[in-house]
DNA sequence: CAGCGCAGCGCAATCGATTGCGGACTACGG
DNA sequence: CCGTAGTCCGCAATCGATTGCGCTGCGCTG
């Protein structure tokens, strides 16, 4: 299609390519006399001629592009990070392409290799799992790669998550603030960093209470409302004390240990005090409204996006690595225990 | 950092980069012997060679790349149209850029432009505004554009809708099944079709059945919660009969509008009967849970994404306009409803 | 008036691959 | 023993731009 190109514009403004491409270019229009420089714009404008930003970046040596590699685009919580980066990337002529594994090892390996080919200049993996840190190392090579959301410790790639260890410790803070005194906790997913933090920062919050928590041996599959509902159940089903609290690793999970409860006619919060992960946005709405832990998602982007921009300006740069603070978010779930003093 | 070239295996290999090419060329192979194949194969692997994409598609004349362009990355049911797009050019070996436009004219240009520069094959538009015309088929010169979710009607550029004339019908023949007279419809905003036409679907539905819609001058600025809320609040102050049926024209604003209701002491289903639209993953854990419109976001994308490969490998194809069908998704809050036989 | 500096522009190489054309060499039939 | 077809591979042009280097004039200085 776009057939016109600069030595088309050149021709037209009787100079040579070379001339047409300085003038062309802001940086450089003072090589050109201003009459010239004029004419050369006259003359693209008349041709409707389009930039190719392709053949301009082969002989630069660069893209302009960055990549992006979610496990799952349909993750509610995934499409504030990659808003973040997005906003932060616009402005600066850069863009990205975007990915999806479905949290799949081969995927993400084709997917970092076809990347890699094309050229991009870093590359931001949200949705890393244990397994992936091969593929990334090697692909590392290429190019910097920024762990988001999820990271994977050991590896030594750089990574921009939320302080799930924190998060974990708001929630246990909250509940013994609450006088909770016989407290579980759902698991999500073993393996990935999120969540196994999210559960030992927790943990270790009620240890140092001196309280133990309760848990199960099993962990949920997939962190989905049935899991929750599963988990809650067994939990119910086993002899021994009922707890007062849970905190469930995310949202749907707590949504479907509340399913749990209710069949079991215990009612939430007067029975037992329920606590969400994530904020996501029916945890407003839903009877009764879920205490959760919000993170900022969107500030995560921005900053993931920040560090890949510098590292990929300057290569060898030292492994930053951040974690951003979650904030509690109390609701009913957890204000209307009956047990409180 | 890539720097090992077609050019220095060739040279390991002991052969002209030409051959080299023909080799790692599966297509080209059988031009090249045997043994030489296995030659140059082993030089690139020993050295790591990896693929340049952008350079030889340079050569090629094409990019295998595509354009996305939504209006808010964080609106929840872009998400599955975006996934259908990537899992639809998964394996094709394209990838698409991903860019927003904050439902911004200039954003919208810019954008495009940029893409034009980068020589994406296509572009899908999903959240297309009145008044980007202009914009869109400029950029039609340079590239295929297909619209998704909102269309520009009278503007020629292909498009892939959900049928939102029948999601209102649909609307409207579920509240008349269950015995309601007095239906209202809290209007989204103006301008942008997928909007317009729900609500016309359900006028001219109820029209047909012999009943005029109960509705207010004014629309939502936003599809908001907060707008649902006011525009119910505004249609509670009016004098006049009082609706038993209410279709928003998302789940959102219904939701705000059963919060107005609340605040009036009117209850749902049993005074009112409330109808939203998207099925967001909410609207099944409220309370009560939100009759809705769904729509199939994810084909949407997928069909999206096909037209958009057909019409790049072949432009000039028929124009072809599409839309798919919504589903009714009865859930409790038109279920209980007081009034009904 | 010779010489120098500088502004403005063109030449040709370059980025990293692909490909039409033709050369060298083998093999085979007559 | 020669002509010819067929295989494999190299040469050089090409995709569309950018850029180091050098050439041409012009104006100014000593």
């Amino acid at each position: 299609m776009a057939r016109v190109t600069l030595k088309d514009v050149a021709d037209r403004a009787g100079v040579h390519a070379s001339t047409a491409s300085r003038a062309l270019d802001p940086e450089k229009g003072s090589m050109v006399h201003a009459e010239t420089v004029a004419r050369v714009r006259a003359a693209a404008e008349e041709l409707g001629y389009q930039g190719h930003a392709i053949a301009s970046g082969l002989r630069r040596g660069h893209t302009s592009t960055l990549g992006i590699v979610v496990a799952d685009l349909g993750n509610p919580f995934i499409a504030p990070v990659v808003r973040g980066i997005e906003n932060h990337l616009e402005g600066r002529g850069l863009m990205a392409l975007i990915a999806e594994t479905r949290d799949d090892h081969g995927r993400m390996a084709r997917v970092l290799n076809n990347l890699a080919a094309r050229r991009v200049e870093a590359v931001i993996v949200t949705g890393a799992r244990r397994g992936d840190e091969q593929v990334l190392r090697k692909a590392q090579r290429q190019m910097p790669i920024v762990l988001a959301v999820r990271h994977l410790p050991g590896s030594g790639i750089p990574a921009i998550t939320h302080d799930d260890e924190r998060g974990g410790r708001l929630a246990a803070e909250h509940l013994l603030e609450h006088g909770h005194q016989r407290i579980a906790q759902l698991c999500g997913p073993r393996g990935i960093s999120s969540f196994d933090e999210r559960a030992s920062g927790f943990r270790n919050r009620l240890r140092t209470a001196g309280l133990e928590v309760i848990e199960l041996e099993d962990a949920a599959q997939h962190p989905t409302l049935a899991e929750g509902r599963r988990l809650m159940e067994r939990m119910l089903a086993q002899r021994g004390v009922v707890p007062t609290a849970i905190f469930a690793h995310n949202d749907l999970m707590a949504f479907g240990a509340l399913q749990a409860l209710a069949g079991q006619g215990r009612s939430c919060p007067e029975d037992v005090a329920m606590i969400g992960y994530n904020d996501t946005p029916m945890t407003a709405f839903t009877q009764p409204p879920i205490t959760t832990v919000r993170l900022p998602g969107y500030e995560l982007g921005r900053m993931a996006s920040d560090t890949a921009v510098v590292l990929m300006e300057d290569w060898e740069q030292p492994r930053s690595t951040l974690s951003l603070p979650p904030v509690l978010v109390p609701r009913h779930s957890t204000l209307g225990w009956r047990g409180e003093t």
